[in-house]
DNA sequence: ATGCCTTCTAGCAGAAGA
């Protein structure tokens, strides 16, 4: 089973672009986040013509999740709880359930936190904080689980081009890296470092600057994978050449096959 | 030191992104 992980930055806007990378990696699941739509005004049509059932968590302008999926999802929760007074679209979970097993994946846009020194650096500490607790809670189910998105998580100095460029953004701080750290520390695995301890591996190249063409890059979009998922994890692989693209997202899709019968 | 670029909404500029 393959499944993907892309920020997209406008669903409207990269309609195209997801259509050729679905036909290009043929994904059995694909976590967007930044469709910047709500649920009634998302291309739902166009994108169940790809082949895809569609499960949407979206807002006005900012934001918004979505699971796509070949099978139908099952259990599906939008909005990470903890608190009732967030009203940000940045969560979305669902079940697949195949002939011989299950799994459960999220899908998730992690607050951004620029700038450091603004509630927004402490509304992101606190998702955190309440992303932790709610995965603390999934891991009991012991049970396929895959946690993927834009986690806004520069985890290490080897997963930016130009790490000093970093030093003071929400993305690089010491109490962000330490939160994630202690994420993974509940029993997941990084799946990329799992399978690869390079430096360079990048998912996210700004678009002033020429970041891309000078390859300036860092690795913030991740999959967490609990122990029974991570036993079936046989790669990881970045999609650089979308990036590429005309009019591209700044993200780029980050795939994992695991050794489940789609 | 700052803006660089792209998206959104609103309305011909500003916020947000990272």
């Amino acid at each position: 089973m393959r499944i993907a992980t892309w920020n997209v930055n406008s669903i409207k806007q990269r309609l195209e672009h997801l259509g050729e990378f679905l036909k290009t990696s043929e994904p059995d699941v694909v976590c967007l986040q930044e469709l910047k739509c709500t649920d009634d005004t998302f291309p739902r049509s166009e994108v169940e013509g790809f082949g895809y059932h569609v499960e949407t968590h979206g807002q006005k302008a900012y934001n918004g999740v979505a699971i796509l999926s070949k099978r139908k999802l099952e259990d599906v929760r939008v909005g990470l709880p903890g608190d009732d007074g967030d009203d940000h679209a940045r969560y979305i979970e669902g079940v697949i359930a195949t002939e011989k097993t299950a799994l459960r994946v999220a899908s998730i846009y992690l607050p951004n936190g620029n700038p450091i020194t603004t509630p927004k650096f402490a509304y992101k500490l606190a998702w955190m904080e309440r992303l932790s607790a709610h995965a603390r809670a999934l891991l009991k189910h012991e049970e396929n689980l895959v946690l993927c998105g834009d986690f806004n998580v520069i985890p290490d100095p080897k997963d930016a081009a130009d790490p000093a460029l970093w030093v003071n953004d929400a993305l690089f701080q010491p109490e962000t890296r330490a939160s994630f750290r202690a994420l993974l520390d509940l029993g997941f695995a990084d799946a990329l470092r799992a399978c690869s301890d390079e430096g360079g591996l990048y998912t996210f190249w700004d678009y002033q600057a020429g970041a891309y063409q000078r390859n300036n890059g860092i690795r913030i979009d991740h999959f967490l994978l609990s122990p029974q998922a991570q036993d079936k994890l046989r790669s990881v692989a970045i999609r650089k050449d979308v990036r590429g693209w005309e009019k591209p997202s700044d993200h780029v899709p980050v795939m994992i096959d695991l050794d489940i019968e789609p």
